[in-house]
Formats: C-alpha cells, sequence, structure tokens
DNA sequence: CATGAATGAGAGTTCATTCAT
DNA sequence: GATGAATGAACTCTCATTCAT
C-alpha cells in the first residue's frame, strides 16, 4: 500500500500507479472500490499521521515552544511526506465517506492551537494580540512556509545548505513576542 | 485572449477555452502552439499583474506600512485571480521559455520584499531579527494566508463576515515590532 | 449514419461500431453524446419506419384485408430490418427524452388497431369477439411470427422455400371470422 | 445450482452469479467450462421445464382444450420463468453441445402441436385450414403473447389487474373455431 | 473443494492536437 | 483567419477467466 505513495504524485492514474506498483490495473480495485477511495484512504491517513506528529509536540509545557515545535513538525511533515501534503491540503477531493470523516480536524487542530496562544498571551508574550489573528496568523505562516518549501521555491532562493537553520529563525520570527501596546496603522486594502 | 482569463479556470481543457471564447479548439493553436504555452504565457500574465499590484503598494513612505499593504495587496490578488494564483503557485507549468522568462522574478521580489525589511530594522521596528528570517516569515505568511484563504478553508473556519477584518488583524500580527534582545529558544527538532 | 444499422447488432460497442464504419471510436462523438443517443436514435427512426410502413396500409377499404395487409407489412418491417426490430422491441433502452418522444406510439398503434377491429366485428366478421381480445391476440401473432421469422426458427422448420406463403396462409389463419355464438370453453390455467 | 436460476437474471455475470450463491467467481469453474456452458445448461434445463409443463396439458381429450390450456402454458411459463425463457428465445448461446442436444426438440413440439391441430381439424374445429398455417400461427401467437408479457408492455396497456382475464380472452380468440369455407382474401404483399 | 489474488482484454468516454478546406 | 472533421492516446472501470495455495 504505502509503497507507491512515496513515489510522487504526478501520475495520479490507476494506469500509473498500477505500472508503479507492478501490477495490472484491474488489480487496484481488488483493493479500492473507486480512485476516490485510493485518495480518501490516502487522505485520511495522511491527516492522521500528521495530527499524530502535532500531538508529539504537545507536552513541551511552555507554550512558546509548543507552538515552535509543533511549527517544526507542520514543516518537517511537509517535506517529508510532501505527497501527503499535496493530497491533504491541495487537491480538492470529492468523497463524503471521506470528508465526513475530516470533517472534525480542522477544528481540533484549532482548538489545540487555540489553546496554546491563549497559554502564551497568559504568559504575557502575546499581550494586546488577538487570539484570533494570532492562530489563523501561526497557521497560515506555517502552511505557507510549507508550500514553499516543497514546491522548492525556498530551497532555490535561500540555497540547499542552511535550509534548516532558515526554517527554524523563521519559525522564531514568527513566534517572537509582542510588545505592549504596539500596534501597526490599519491603512484600508483595496480589494475591489 | 484576456477575456477568457477572468471567466474562472476550473476547467482548464482546450475545449473548455474554446467555449468560453466562443472559438473552436482549432483556432487556438493559431495563437499558441501548445496548451503549455497558454498556461506559460498566462503564468507570465498573472506575475506580471502581481508585480504591477505590489509596486502599487511601493510608495508608502512607512516602510511598515508598505509591508503592511503589501501583504493585503498579495491577499486580494490571490482572492480577485485565484486561477493566476493556482497557475502560478500551485501549478506545475513545463515550459522552458516560461521559466527562464520567470527565474528572475522571485529574486526581484527578494529585493523589493529585503529592502523594506531592512527599512523596518534601521527604523527600530524589526530590532534584533535576521533580514533573511523576517523576509522568508513575511513571505510564507501572506502566501499561506492566501492559499487558506483561496481554498475556502479560511472561510469555512472564521467566517464569511469579517473575513477581511480578519485578514487584515492577521497581517498586523505578522508586522508588530520586535522588542529588543527577546528570542525564542531553538530547541532542535528532530522529525522522521 | 444507416450504414452500420445494416451490419447487424452484436458487436454494439462503441469501438466495434467505429471499426465497421472505419472511424476511430472519438469520432463518433461528435455526432452523438452518447451510446444511449445512438441507440434512442436508431429507435426513434425504427418507430419512424415502422409506423410508416403501417399508415402505408392504412387506405384498404376492407377492414379484413386492412388487418391482414398490416400484419404482413409487420413482418415485411422485421424481415427487412431484424435490427431496427431487435432495438424496438427486444432492448431495453434508458433513454428518458428517446422513451417520452415514444411513449405515444403504442397507444397510437392500438388505436389504429382498435378502429379496424370494430370495423371488423361490424362487419360481422369477428361477431361476438371481445375487441381487446382480438387487438391484442392479432399483436401478438404478428409479433411472434415476427420474432420467430428473424430468429430463424420458422425458417428452421418449414424450409426457406414455401416460406412467403407460409406467412400469408398463417395470417390469413389469424383474421379468419368467427362463426356467431361459438366460443370455446375456458378451464381455469394455473399460474401459480 | 438449481438455487440460483430462480433468482432472476438481469445481472448475467459470473460476478453477479458467484454473489448470489455466495461462492467465489473461481468456484464456478469447478463446475462449468465456460459462461457459455452455464447458460447453455440453463438453455437445456429450461427446455426441459418448459416442456414438462407443456406435456402435463397433454391428457385433456378434447383437443380444443388441450390447445387452449397449451397456451396458457405457455404463458405461464414466460411469466414464472422470465430468464429460462429469455435465454431460451431471446438470447443467442453458442455452444454446438447444448445446440446439438436441442436440435431435436423444436421438430417434438411440432409434433406434438401437430397431432392436437389434426385432431381439431378432424373434430370439424378449423375445417379448412391448412395445417401447417394453424400450427405455425398459434405457436406464434403463444409466444408473441408471452414476449409482449415479460417485456411488460401488455400490462403497460391492458393494466395489471384483468390480465389473466385478458390473456385467457386472448387464447380462446386464437382458438375460436372456424367456419366452413371462409377464406380471406389473400393480396399480394410488396416487401422489397 | 474453494478461494484470494491477479490479469488481459475490452467497455464507454475525454482530451490535446492536427489538417484539409 | 477559422472551422469541422477526425484521431491516437489516455482515462476509469468491468468482465471472464486462471492459478497457486
Amino acid at each position: 500500500m504505502q509503497l507507491f505513495v512515496r513515489q510522487g504524485f504526478e501520475n495520479v492514474s490507476m494506469r500509473g500507479i498500477a505500472r508503479k506498483i507492478d501490477y495490472s490495473p484491474a488489480a487496484i480495485y481488488r483493493y479500492f472500490k473507486d480512485k476516490n477511495e485510493i485518495l480518501a484512504t490516502l487522505r485520511v491517513e495522511g491527516f492522521a499521521l500528521f495530527v499524530e506528529r502535532q500531538k508529539e509536540k504537545l507536552n513541551f509545557p511552555d507554550p512558546q515552544t509548543r507552538l515552535f515545535e509543533s511549527g517544526l513538525a507542520y514543516l518537517a511533515f511537509a517535506q517529508e511526506h510532501p505527497e501527503y501534503f499535496h493530497l491533504m491540503f491541495n487537491l480538492e477531493v470529492h468523497d463524503k465517506a471521506c470528508e465526513a470523516y475530516l470533517a472534525g480536524k480542522p477544528q481540533e487542530s484549532y482548538d489545540i492551537l487555540q489553546k496554546t496562544v491563549m497559554d502564551c498571551i497568559e504568559d504575557g508574550h502575546f499581550s494586546g494580540v488577538s487570539p484570533e489573528a494570532a492562530i489563523f496568523g501561526l497557521w497560515a505562516a506555517a502552511h505557507g512556509l510549507a508550500n514553499m518549501l516543497i514546491s522548492g521555491r525556498l530551497a532555490a532562493m535561500a540555497g540547499e545548505e542552511g535550509l534548516r537553520e532558515l526554517l527554524e529563525s523563521v519559525m522564531a520570527f514568527h513566534i517572537r513576542p509582542c510588545p505592549t501596546g504596539a500596534q501597526t496603522p490599519l491603512s484600508g486594502a483595496e480589494t475591489s
């Protein structure tokens, strides 16, 4: 099963899969009803693995460290399983059973992240920051960094060596404390 | 040609394009060698439009405002031209001419952003921050937020109303000043 | 179009059709949306031709002759267009547009036949016979004979030569007058 | 084996059969060389059952009653075993052994029917009628009625209730006596 | 005796592409 | 300058069938 997960996902065609695992296209249908079922299965698998990786970082007592570590875990997951990442966030899969199962995951992630951010705020680390802004901001930062990472654009610009340090310093930048009272002026952004 | 760019891009098929511009599929080949050439052209167009939108925000004298505005412009672009965005960042287009032409763009963007960040640092806004970390961090943040925005996940979680305010507050969060001396501890993340 | 109607209908596969008309499978889809649309079109065509052939026999003033001739026309149609016949009566086609169009045809046929039979009864030819019984009886007789004819079973048993005379004499047998008052006893038929 | 004969036959696929008898598809091949062999076997079985049902009606002393009852038996068979009927008369099965075995059956049926018809003629019931015409005529009538019955067209036009009475009255119509001397005029049917 | 695993052939269908007109 | 007609290759998926176990 997991064999062909590692093989990239350009050729997401039954024939392509079959060729890669040296099976006949028909053989696949013994194990999966559908092409959708394959993708759905992989998606679920991916999310399970992802959540597992995230939960591993839940034990750090310091909320800032938790934030930092879970961010790095986000990136590590994307780097180690770019196909899963692709499947989970960039592919639109129309499978009701799958979506039903996954419906709760984002909320769960949100809740965890929320708690961590609130803890930071209570610690005075993110004082004066709207929790919602911080949550989505940190989330988006990790997500965007992961995307740039697996698309190769990051390595192309920053060089292969030092990539790890760069990622860490970027995450550190995102988690930097917020000095009391300071707030950037909000000029209106025109979005027709 | 630009007519059909505005019409959505789900149906990226020659037939679909032809139907939308009320031409025959064959007619397209008078103007483009290939499907790849169309996509490449659109990619280039997209990047041009993107850069244009970004440059519009270059006139704000205050570097922080520049940062803030260019971030919002990034999001606005994604929201107004999700097809371009998709094409530019999520689709792999194999076209040599296109890639050659675009090779310089990221560097250009990088340079602009770098200048703005350095200005912020000089202003004491991002004191003690590695410019590289800030550049990629802010870039990734905007990129991730844009991705979440056009994938609909953001609206699904935060609600349609308030979305604009949320985006602004998130961008503000990312641009918050850095208090002198504060730095998060970097513990090594072992993943694998 | 009509080329491949004549070629038998065993190979009712797009590829088979394509091979027979020396086209590529894809070419067929320029002319028909669907495989169903082909069959539906042929069905409609077949029914049109059938009704035409039947209406040609409507001018005979004598109702018995009308009956006889329309019966022979039924058989002639089956013999000349066995594929149409197959398509019309032995194949189940699931096509809403087609079925909607054809829904009225049987009733129309029924009405014509009913009129002819009533005329016969008024002439004293089928005195004492239930019109319904005569209508369905004659219909079924023609239909059954046509089926046996195109399945080859009739020729196999009665020989190729003399087939025409046989058909005529069978039709004559079915149209024989009914003597007044005579009625066969109805003993109960057990059909669980 | 006979278990799954009763279960309907729409899904004439090895997989479908296997599912219905709760065996694996492969198991079937222990008992039958082929899909054709299954169908051939069922065909033979069907004909055997059919002949049996017909012979049950052979004991009625009155030839007209025999005719009537065997006609109803024909219909009852079609109604009770539409799959057999389909298999026997509407499906082309290419199996030499099967065909060889069945070659004699029609002649046998023909002989039985011939005897009955001759008896009727001797009784003065079908006076002046060509035996051949009567035989094939009655045969075709029963066959056509059976076809219309199981195709659902009869019920669609005549209504579900009253169907049984209709069938009986139609059969009675077909068996009506022939008055001496009367013969319909045979005008030539032009069929290309 | 029965099955799980596998397959080759083929089903209907779509797509990017070509070319005579 | 534009199209209608056509195609080859690919798609997802099903089927009858085989064979080691």
